[in-house]
DNA sequence: ATTTAGTTGACTAAATTACTCGGGTATACG
DNA sequence: CGTATACCCGAGTAATTTAGTCAACTAAAT
């Protein structure tokens, strides 16, 4: 379980799409708007959250991404597990034979912490996120909000 | 917070410092051939733990570096902030002013989830991983082992 | 047909991680 | 005293990861 920058794109980006829902199809392209991530840095989260089967696509104009399931059903841990994915925690990949064949100190240390944590995020559902009234709040401003609109010229 | 490798480095060496707590200091060299991890990476790694009060040095031949505290004063987000120490954790700064004075989304939910993960490790004492009975065991075998070891003839 | 939007792969810049090297300085010990 | 031990420090560097660009492609809606 590692908990970097990238997880926290992914969150904030499948966030956006709960809390679209409703409207249809959310595209990355209007993700990319709200929350300033680039649509091709977002195109690879989505690949890889589409490999896990967190959401689905729909082609074509009018298209997007849709949640897979409820958001109840949707936790943090499978999120940040989905973009991470390079599980190799220890230098023994896993296998915990690595000093002679023996597990090492940092081997069941951070398996046990790690599966702590993980439980931790398993716990959060995309859900309990949305039904933040503070997060309600953010996402009705950013709804009129986009980065480098027209309307706003800076610089000259 | 952030979770990487790099605190994992640290909490390992810590653990190893706990765990030969009473035969004196214990020097880097030592957890460097017991832990496999670099000496000069652990330098640097300790330089960050001795500034942020985590550890004591004693120098000269014998020296070697101390827990600054006992160990059920020690816990794991204490070490983890000390080697990571870069907390920009939103593209704001920390002042959430990011989309025109407005805090973003990701500011929001990553504080609030980064916060619950922080004060999880911070219920978790060095001492309490001390005290694991399966850690005691993976010491105990380290304890005899040393990576290139002389008699130990690899290649030729 | 044309446009929208996902799909894929290759490629790159920047940041971070992990590590090396080469010098220091403090101190114990003979 | 000298020398070995071990911390201290800064510069440099290779590998990896992060974040992003670009280009060509496919599916579907109008």
């Amino acid at each position: 379980m590692r908990l970097t920058t990238k997880g926290r794109y992914a969150v904030t980006a499948m966030l956006d799409l709960a809390i679209h829902a409703k409207q249809g199809p959310v595209s990355l392209n209007d993700i990319s708007g709200r929350q300033e991530i680039s649509l091709s840095y977002l195109e690879q989260l989505f690949a890889k959250l589409r490999r896990n089967e967190l959401v689905t696509s729909v082609r074509g104009p009018g298209g997007g991404y849709r949640l897979s399931r409820g958001s109840l059903e949707i936790n943090i841990a499978q999120i940040v597990d989905a973009v991470s994915e390079s599980i190799d925690v220890t230098r023994c990949e896993g296998k915990g034979d690595c000093q002679g064949g023996e597990a090492c100190l940092t081997h069941y240390l951070w398996c046990d912490l790690s599966d702590q944590i993980h439980s931790f995020l398993e716990g959060i559902s995309l859900q309990s996120l949305v039904d933040r009234q503070e997060i309600r709040d953010i996402a009705a401003r950013q709804d009129g909000y986009q980065k480098n609109r027209i309307d706003v010229v800076d610089g000259l």
